[in-house]
DNA sequence: ATAGGGTTAG
């Protein structure tokens, strides 16, 4: 046992000449070892555990390149000594840009649960790995833990949906609200994007009266951007009419999703004209927007307006084609016959045509007995 | 913390 804590105490040794400059004191020659970071980490868990804050909190300032394993060490080590500092820290951590890892995970799990006021740094860590797509982390830290606030609510209801847990997201709902927390913005965003996805016009629209009724008020455009969407989805065009029509603020994705919804149902010349209409009122189509028209055309067999739009892509609307929006013109050549077309597209892409690519073009081959283009 | 695209064949 004093063997073991001998240990720490050459590390502090060695770091009291390191960054005193002692020329006396041979450097260490190992880069783990003068890289600072490593042993200040090591002292600082040290010093933290042996409930010397105060020299903890001096090796950790003195660390020039903090990362995640010093933050984790002094977070980790004073927690048994004053828990609040303890997740004044982790906030302080997040704060600085650095990203938890799974060290910071298990702190937060373990520890920050068992102070019931520490919701946020929680949140925060949660929040971070839905971001990242670590759906299991997020819920983790959020399923198991019995007092939630709103914001805890949500991120797990967000988890759930993009993980597509949609029918443990619906009885997250239910509990929610029988733990008296109101549906707001960012719950109707989940839960709408859920109906879209399993095509529940049914629950869509009910939790569309909800919404009215509740009527939570700000940031209104994102609920009625997934309102639109979900009506288009779920078959009914009426109704994301109305939405649109309806909502003020509109942004590039109210009509981004407008036109994708007109083109899916048919309504391509409508579609095209709402694309006109949008650039009338000054809003610049990206990316997504031109999926959303040229795959209306390529549903919808317009080739030439298709054509026009793709040849007009970068020179007038600045936006440079990627893979997915030359499968679709492709597909839009191909399918109606333009081989000869389709095959110059290809030998002009500025990338190598992958797999779908060739696929499309030689399907239309196939179809229209063109073999020897 | 939340929103917009498509799924080529048979």
């Amino acid at each position: 046992m004093r063997a073991h804590s001998l240990v720490p105490l050459m590390l502090a040794l060695i770091w009291t000449h390191q960054s005193m400059g002692n020329s006396y004191m041979p450097k260490p020659s190992s880069t783990t070892l003068s890289s600072g970071v490593y042993l200040g980490s090591s002292l600082v868990s040290f010093y933290a555990r042996c409930q010397n804050l105060n020299n903890a909190y001096k090796i950790f300032s003195e660390i020039p390149d903090k990362n995640v394993v010093c933050w984790n060490a002094l977070i980790g080590g004073c927690f048994n000594e004053d828990a609040g500092a303890s997740v004044t820290l982790l906030k302080e951590m997040l704060l600085s840009g650095i990203l938890p890892n799974e060290f910071t995970f298990s702190l937060a799990c373990d520890k920050t649960s068992a102070v019931s006021s520490h919701s946020l740094p929680r949140n925060a860590i949660a929040a971070i790995y839905n971001r990242q797509g670590q759906f299991h982390e997020t819920k983790q830290l959020l399923s198991q833990i019995q007092y939630r606030d709103a914001l805890s609510w949500n991120i797990l209801l967000t988890a759930c949906a993009r993980n597509e847990d949609y029918s443990e997201a619906f009885q997250i709902f239910k509990q929610m609200q029988s733990e008296g927390f109101l549906m707001d913005n960012y719950t109707a965003v989940s839960l709408l994007s859920i109906c879209s996805k399993i095509n529940r016009l049914d629950l869509g629209s009910t939790l569309h009266a909800f919404i009215i009724k509740v009527n939570s008020g700000y940031d209104e455009v994102f609920v009625n951007n997934v309102l639109l969407d979900m009506y288009t989805k779920c078959g009914s065009l009426d109704c994301a009419l109305r939405v649109f029509e309806e909502m003020d603020g509109r942004n590039l994705i109210s009509w981004t999703a407008l036109i994708s919804g007109l083109g899916l149902h048919g309504y391509i010349h409508e579609a095209l004209e709402r694309f006109k209409q949008m650039g009338l009122e000054g809003f610049k189509p990206d990316s997504v927007t031109f999926m959303a028209v040229l795959s209306g055309c390529r549903h919808n067999g317009l080739v030439e307006e298709g054509m026009w739009l793709f040849n007009h892509m970068k020179s007038v609307y600045e936006i440079e084609p990627d893979m997915d929006h030359y499968v679709a013109v492709l597909d839009l050549l191909s399918r109606y016959g333009h081989i000869k077309e389709a095959e110059s597209i290809i030998s002009s892409m500025p990338f190598q045509p992958n797999a779908v690519i060739w696929r499309i073009f030689l399907q239309g081959c196939k179809r229209y007995g063109n073999l020897h283009c």
